[in-house]
DNA sequence: AGGCAGGTCGGTA
DNA sequence: TACCGACCTGCC
């Protein structure tokens, strides 16, 4: 199997991090789906210093082009040594996060996942995933599927989406034949993505950021969320202009935990 | 028991 | 522009 040895890295604290909803757990280790891909992976090691063994979903190995992919997809051909370097945030915030990165998803993924998401819990929102991956044979649907799947009334309430049933709806028509215009040119600016997604009805500045920094790959990106804002107002933290999701990601991770206590 | 959860929308000032 | 209540559902 394919193995890769992996610094500031942990698949757990990625998958606990709120910002991916593809991921089961297996006996040892994640089932994956980004778009129509799935991949099986486990780690030896921790977030310091460790292994990742990256195989086939059905165990096999995988060859050196799928390889490439998920290396992507895992942040790891990006230098968080330097990130997390120049980010300089307090050691009681990096050991909280430790490993966390921000992974590549596939844009569609995270637009079906955070207009679920919205005024919900990670608890929830993972359940609904889980029914709509199992719809879609391990991989999330993509619009046409997903559209004909929320046709059927009886899967469409079974997934208890509540007022976001429209708003999926609305998403799964719009992108049949639709993508974001990031994925064909690099000069698209962040507020324009931004601007483009928020024309669909559900997808408001909090979901449109999380699907730029999760699934468009813009890490100045920084979405405000209740924590978010909260570390604002009691903490006055403010954002780096380049790798601000980065940075939001363990803040929110630091909040969070701050939070469970009280 | 009931506030709150990784928000958005439409209405009001 | 800024603020407010409503809104499906169910966790904690």
């Amino acid at each position: 199997m394919a193995a890769i040895e992996t610094t500031f890295f942990s698949l757990d604290a990625i998958a606990a991090s709120g910002q991916v909803f593809t991921w089961q757990r297996t006996e040892d280790g994640w089932l994956v789906a980004s778009g129509k891909r799935r991949c099986l992976l486990s780690q030896e090691g921790d977030a310091e210093k460790g292994t990742v063994c990256v195989r086939r979903a059905n165990g096999d190995e995988v060859d050196a082009n799928e390889l490439t992919y998920w290396h992507h997809y895992l942040a790891l051909d990006t230098d968080y040594v330097k990130i997390l370097g120049e980010l300089a945030m307090p050691e009681e915030v990096m050991d909280v996060g430790a490993g966390i990165r921000v992974l590549a998803q596939d844009w569609w993924d995270t637009a079906v996942s955070f207009v679920v998401s919205q005024n919900s819990n990670i608890v929830r929102i993972q359940r609904t995933m889980d029914a709509l991956l199992d719809a879609g044979g391990g991989c999330a649907p993509g619009p046409h599927e997903l559209g004909g799947l929320l046709a059927n009334d009886a899967f469409a309430t079974s997934l208890k989406l509540g007022y976001r049933r429209p708003y999926l709806e609305a998403l799964a028509g719009r992108a049949v034949g639709w993508h974001p215009a990031r994925l064909d040119r690099r000069d698209v600016t962040l507020a324009e993505s931004m601007a483009e997604l928020e024309e669909s009805p559900g997808i408001g500045p909090k979901v449109a950021s999380c699907i730029c920094l999760f699934g468009l790959g813009y890490l100045e990106a920084v979405p405000h969320d209740t924590w978010i804002k909260r570390a604002e107002r009691e903490h006055h933290v403010t954002w780096d202009a380049r790798w601000g999701g980065i940075q939001q990601q363990y803040v929110f991770a630091w909040m969070r935990e701050k939070g469970r206590g009280k």
